[in-house]
DNA sequence: AGCACGCCGACT
DNA sequence: GTCGGCGTGCTC
């Protein structure tokens, strides 16, 4: 066959390909080409070649230019990113489009940018610095090149600027050199500290993934202060040896210079860090350390899985439980997930770890489909929390607080140790209710109530981000008596500064850590024991440990025991185990204190008296009997609009699709179309339908078929409506 | 997603 | 009489 068509994934919402007619270049498929499209033009994917097309031959265009020469991506990585685009139901030119640096996206080459290095010329040599008495600027870049090259970025660093060096080069006295291109690694490494010597667990573990360098998925299963780290130090040993690359996926809040620099200081070899911060250039040249070579270890957040390594040895996950690993909009995939596809794909292991595995790993470590390790030895100084449940039934609440909680706090606090308390609710108070009629403050868009902001002076929605002043009177009978219902932090804080008005509180939550750099600077503070009483959200709990924090109360734990999303008890429980195990020290032994009118529930005895992997097992079983994750498998079509009807009828025409011609007993099943559980938000009115599959397989295909019929009902134009597959949050 | 075409309200 | 609102349809 002669290719003389191409078929482009093009980077646009639509779940086809576009044909165009292949010039005097050929492209390659996995490479990139810049087609006509419509009135614009846009970098595509070549995703087959073909010497036909279904489209009439004289209305295909021809391809604009042709970039790549060599496929984008490496084999195996290519076809993980074509499964994914299957099986998370998201259209492969966008897919591709997503996952690729952006400067890649516009077409740019893929090589790293060569930065100019700029050398003096012999006219420049002989330029007497005295005749640029008037140009003092020109005469210090002289002054620079004349004792030996520089890089441009180097010479900016300087207090020199681009029109200055633009100016000399101009004169002629200066001249770009090409610089030299970053090598390959060497393989092989050094380590370059102190190793600790493992315990037998470590050890183990270590041993049983370097038995076998192909494919195997492990979870390491390490309670805090186990020593994880060592652990995935010592895999990377192997690795490296043999000039193989490692990736690392951290958490968004994980990727500390602490992580970093343990890797950095271990091994003398190119480590490259995927992190939020990076810019455009930065972020590519990251993507070109990794593809050729020039990086060894690759540590980043969940998009840091499609790095194109050129030689794959191990991917390690830590906190495998954690819900960043899932993207929540456009591209909706599970970093997690796709990383043991990834190990499959590319042929070698592949290390979930986690002090709290999510209940989906530890299923398939007890089915056998994952090997399971467990890390139960603590180092030298960490400590296990002791911990107990307050029962609340009846007791007056001080803003949330009981008054055991404040005499234990108080008995933390006399004796110069630090007290934390977790709170999952912003703001002042959840909601600002009438005394005398009852009437509560509610947001005109949305289903829910204003949360009140004393601080800012003002009620806000946290659903749909709208603020108001705080009304003097009821908007309904008009008394000026209001009250704030229920607590947030922001009360518990100013509850505090009264309560104990000798001790200094700081809170720590999504309203007050927006400026960059704010937390690092609060939790240095926080070291230093400036303040002795914390108050935090969910964002305190991870990778931070406090020695000095001796008492953590989880004030209010029965919202999570009674929440609608069935997996709100399995964070608590992930909480509850991450606080402990970052409070105290030997010398100091934490106190969990948790407050619940509820010290009954199952599942909180079995965590509180027999720990997580009691919980977990109670869970599983729940979850079992309720044929929930990760027993079936989920697919949640959302969808909204200003007109409530609307959405209703195309859910329900979207089931009437699912539910035709069912495969004998296929074991799947169709619910809703339900009201989401924020009904209206934002002015549009959401619903949601479930489609439930017994295994992933079931799931693709059942939803593949389906979703064509979808997209051609008329209603599917007209709604806001998107799929998500194994949905994280169902809230 | 963009971008054009197309048909109804308040303005120089 | 126009400018522009966003509904609808198409992109090889």
């Amino acid at each position: 066959m002669i290719p003389i068509i191409a078929q482009v994934a093009l980077p646009v919402p639509l779940h086809k390909t576009f044909d165009y007619r292949i010039g005097s270049d050929m492209p390659v498929i996995g490479g990139r080409v810049r087609v006509p499209f419509g009135k614009q033009f846009k970098v595509g994917i070549v995703v087959a070649l073909s010497d036909t097309s279904d489209f009439p031959l004289e209305q295909i265009k021809p391809i604009n230019s042709v970039i790549d020469a060599a496929p984008l991506w490496p084999s195996p990585l290519y076809q993980l990113l074509n499964w994914a685009s299957r099986y998370y139901q998201y259209p492969l030119g966008d897919a591709l489009g997503t996952v690729m640096p952006s400067h890649l996206r516009k077409g740019k080459l893929a090589q790293r940018e060569r930065e100019r290095v700029w050398q003096i010329t012999e006219s420049g040599k002989d330029q007497p610095l005295t005749a640029l008495n008037r140009a003092p600027k020109q005469a210090r870049l002289l002054t620079l090149l004349r004792s030996g090259a520089m890089t441009h970025s180097d010479l900016l660093d300087t207090e020199l600027t681009a029109a200055v060096i633009k100016a000399v080069e101009d004169k002629g006295w200066i001249a770009p050199v090409e610089n030299v291109r970053a090598k390959p690694w060497t393989p092989g490494y050094a380590v370059v500290e102190d190793k600790p010597t493992l315990n037998h667990e470590q050890a183990m573990a270590v041993a049983t993934i370097n038995a076998n360098p192909e494919f195997g998925c492990y979870l390491i299963e390490g309670v805090t202060g186990s020593g994880k780290t060592e652990v995935y130090l010592n895999l990377l040993e192997p690795v490296l040896s043999k000039g193989q690359q490692a990736l690392i996926l951290v958490p968004e809040i994980g990727l500390t210079p602490q992580t970093i620099n343990r890797f950095r200081r271990r091994f003398n070899v190119p480590v490259e860090v995927l992190h939020s911060g990076l810019n455009d250039t930065e972020r590519l040249n990251a993507w070109l350390a990794a593809r050729d070579n020039e990086a060894a270890i690759i540590i980043g957040t969940r998009s840091a899985l499609f790095s194109p390594c050129k030689s794959l040895g191990i991917i390690i996950v830590d906190e495998e439980h954690d819900a960043s690993y899932k993207q929540q909009d456009s591209f909706r995939y599970h970093a997690r997930d796709l990383a043991v596809m990834r190990g499959h794909e590319e042929n070698i292991p592949v290390v979930l770890g986690s002090a709290t595995p999510s209940l989906e790993s530890l299923h398939n470590a007890t089915t056998g489909k994952y090997h399971h390790l467990i890390l139960s030895i603590r180092a030298g100084n960490a400590v296990k929390a002791k911990h107990g449940v307050l029962d609340i039934r009846g007791l007056y609440l001080e803003s949330g607080l009981s008054a055991p909680m404040i005499a234990e706090m108080r008995k933390h606090l006399s004796v110069g140790n630090q007290v934390m308390l977790f709170l999952n609710r912003r703001g002042y108070a959840p909601a600002l209710m009438c005394h005398e009629c009852g009437w509560l403050a509610e947001c005109k868009r949305c289903d829910a109530y204003y949360t009140l902001h004393q601080q800012s002076g003002e009620l806000r929605c946290h659903h749909c981000g709208t603020q108001r002043p705080i009304p003097h009177q009821c908007g309904s009978c008009g008394s000026t008596q209001l009250i704030s219902v229920g607590v947030g932090t922001e009360q518990l804080e100013s509850q505090l500064a009264s309560l104990f008005p000798e001790y200094k509180t700081i809170r720590i939550d999504r309203d007050n850590t927006r400026r960059k750099g704010a937390l690092e600077e609060y939790l240095n503070a926080i070291h230093n024991k400036e303040y002795q009483i914390l108050i935090g959200t969910q964002m305190l709990a991870k990778g931070h440990h406090f020695p000095d924090v001796t008492l953590v109360g989880l004030v209010d734990v029965d919202s999570a025991l009674f929440s609608n999303d069935f997996r709100a008890p399995e964070r608590l429980a992930q909480l509850f185990v991450q606080v402990a195990g970052r409070a105290g020290r030997a010398s100091k032994p934490g106190l969990v204190l948790l407050q619940t009118h509820h010290p009954e529930h199952a599942l909180l005895q079995s965590l509180i008296h027999k720990g997580y992997d009691s919980f977990a097992r109670a869970a599983l079983q729940e979850r079992h009997q309720a044929q929930l994750p990760p027993f079936s498998f989920f697919g949640l079509i959302r969808a909204e609009s200003h007109q409530s009807d609307m959405v209703e009828q195309f859910l329900q025409q979207a089931r009437t699709v699912l539910d035709a011609s069912p495969l004998e007993d296929d074991g799947c099943a169709v619910m809703g179309p339900a009201p989401a559980p924020l009904h209206r938000r934002a002015g549009r009115y959401r619903w949601q339908l479930i489609f439930q599959a017994p295994s992933r397989k079931m799931l693709q295909q059942r939803l593949s078929i389906a979703l064509q019929a979808i997209r051609q009902l008329p209603l599917s134009k007209k709604v806001r409506w998107s799929l998500d597959i194994e949905p994280q949050d169902m809230s």
